[in-house]
DNA sequence: GTTAGCACTCCCTGATGGCGAGTGCTAATT
DNA sequence: AATTAGCACTCGCCATCAGGGAGTGCTAAC
């Protein structure tokens, strides 16, 4: 009843069915196809295909007076079969396009106005996770005494991101000392990639460090810290506002469930690295959803690269009756053209 | 008609009026009023008081045949001589406590928390600006090369904040060379104060660096800017959907607007920082607020210091009919035992 | 296989009327 | 003079009801 084909005028009607759905929120019946749509139908051949359509489970209706909307399966086969690849618009991809470029000077900005950007452009909350970056090759560490009890390691890679861990000893150690252990330290490491870094060189340097004193012992132990625990990847979200202009939110009790969801950030993560297809696009329908509260819409992802290496996802939450075609035009160029900016980055 | 005293009477029912509108959300009348408190007056007196406090402006009705609700003159008077000053349970104390201490170790983490907290007993919208932090000494600069034409600038204060920049340069610079850079700049700067940097020592080295090449020049200015252009501090926002439990949000298009606000992080920035009274606590009521959507709502701020110095602010968004007196409570005391905790820190 | 016709269903809207909570006013009471 | 009881009146709220409209399923004709 699922994986099934369905014969060319059945497909024709899902697709009516479903773009007018999309556009105006309300079901459609045999009638409103035959008028707005010349398909060379009567209204009660609709009828029938579309009875044929409900009974093997791709639309359904509200009450029974009613016309037809596509269930979920219905928009499945609609997202994988019939909705016809859209083009961007001239203007849009200009809009995109300058946008992405004009802030390539601060990641965390232009990752912030990317999204917004793509709010703005679907109307619809959009969310982006990430970037992940994983650093290569060492650079520098230092420590820097704040004052006489705590003491800031500072660790550069090569993509410019500094982890910093304070510590906090118990003897006082002296200027000279932190320094010659910078150096130290700076010496050994300084162009290794993270690879050699932990099995071999590190093994070196705690052999070593049983000559020295105990605070050299905790400074490595912190060093090694830091490097394993990565951050989670920040998430970005905007436009929420926009979810409340479609009808299926009229009601504040259709809203809440979201917005307790996306003020929770561990929520987004999981839906933004929700297991199926964790590469290139992905449409999420309704309850396909993990997240409970986002059972009732849909979620358009696409990975963003960096070099080659998939670091992140950008996203657009919306009703089920979002305007599919659209979004995936959009949320795929965005995820292509961040790729390029991000990997023209000199890192 | 607005700086009058009342008469003792009239301040009562005033006060019992706005207490049961606050706890009920519906316009309180005569009636409800001589049954539930006993004020030994009979509903025709209370009305005669109503019909006066109308007048002069302290109340009014939804409409005609409806009870009384406080103008935004009755709350100001409410929350200027009525409310009550209220003590938190021992609970709350606990629950506070407990969370600001517990997650003491980072500052962005302890924030966030706080802030989630705040929200979480208050039952409104909770926002926090800051902290606005002064560094006074200059710890430590160091320049480490990404690659051949990137070099990063970290300058780190007696705040263990790290000031971070990049710069691209046209001719490689070695290694070498830069940790030569380095280590003449911290000897130069280390320990001194920002007071004493930016005039004298800073000028010192410009003479010096005539003497060196263009690259030195580049990272003295780069040093310079980095120190001058602070962040914005950060605003964290919790409990958005705390709000939405109260019947003046019920509809959808009452609740817009402020949610396209607390999607600005500019608005939400000037509504903490609003002119009035910028030191300790603030409460602004309806139209008192600038921001136009939140003209309905009322805001309750408090500043909280780190060593005696005003560094950031706390505060909750609710409907005009907010229990003032409870959040007026809790706001008070987190700022302040933020502020404990906060110039405890060893910094 | 397609379509016209028809009876039927059910939502939506607007009108109607009763109920209840509340008011203002007046006259009586303290 | 202040307070209160009584009463007529207002108005939002709610349930009820009827009519209209959009849509369906079924049957019979094309």
């Amino acid at each position: 009843m699922s994986g099934k084909e369905l014969d060319p005028r059945k497909e024709l009607i899902l697709k009516v069915v479903t773009d007018d759905y999309i556009e105006s929120a309300e079901p459609v019946g045999s009638r409103t196809i035959a008028r707005k749509y010349n398909l060379g139908l009567s209204p009660a051949t609709i009828r029938n295909e579309m009875a044929d359509l409900e009974e093997i489970g791709y639309l359904k209706q509200p009450h029974v007076s009613a016309g037809r909307i596509p269930s979920q399966q219905g928009y499945r086969y609609y997202v994988d079969s019939l909705m016809k690849q859209q083009k961007l618009a001239e203007e849009e991809l200009r809009i995109i396009k300058s946008y992405i470029e004009s802030k390539s000077k601060e990641l965390d900005a232009l990752l912030q106005q990317t999204v917004k950007m793509l709010a703005q452009i679907t109307r619809y909350p959009s969310l982006m996770l990430g970037p992940k970056l994983q650093p290569s090759v060492f650079k520098h560490v230092q420590l820097v005494p704040l004052n006489s009890y705590n003491i800031l390691v500072l660790v550069v890679t090569n993509l410019g991101v500094i982890e910093n861990k304070l510590i906090t000893i118990d003897v006082p150690v002296e200027q000279g000392d932190l320094d010659r252990i910078s150096n130290l330290l700076n010496k050994k490491l300084r162009g290794k990639t993270f690879g050699n870094l932990k099995s071999s060189v590190l093994a070196e340097l705690k052999e070593e460090m049983a000559a020295h004193d105990d605070f050299f012992h905790k400074a490595i132990c912190l060093l090694l810290n830091t490097l394993e625990t990565r951050d989670k990847e920040r998430i970005y979200l905007d436009g929420v506002i926009n979810i409340l202009e479609h009808p299926e939110f009229k009601e504040i009790e259709k809203f809440k469930p979201l917005m307790g969801m996306m003020e929770e950030e561990e929520r987004l993560y999981k839906m933004l690295t929700d297991s199926s297809c964790r590469h290139g696009l992905r449409i999420s329908i309704g309850e396909e959803n993990q997240e409970e509260a986002a059972q009732e819409c849909s979620i358009i992802t696409a990975t963003y690269n960096m070099k080659g290496r998939a670091v992140g996802t950008i996203g657009v939450l919306g009703p089920t009756r979002m305007d599919y075609s659209h979004v995936v035009a959009v949320v795929d160029f965005i995820a292509q053209y961040l790729s390029e900016i991000l990997s023209e980055k000199k890192m």
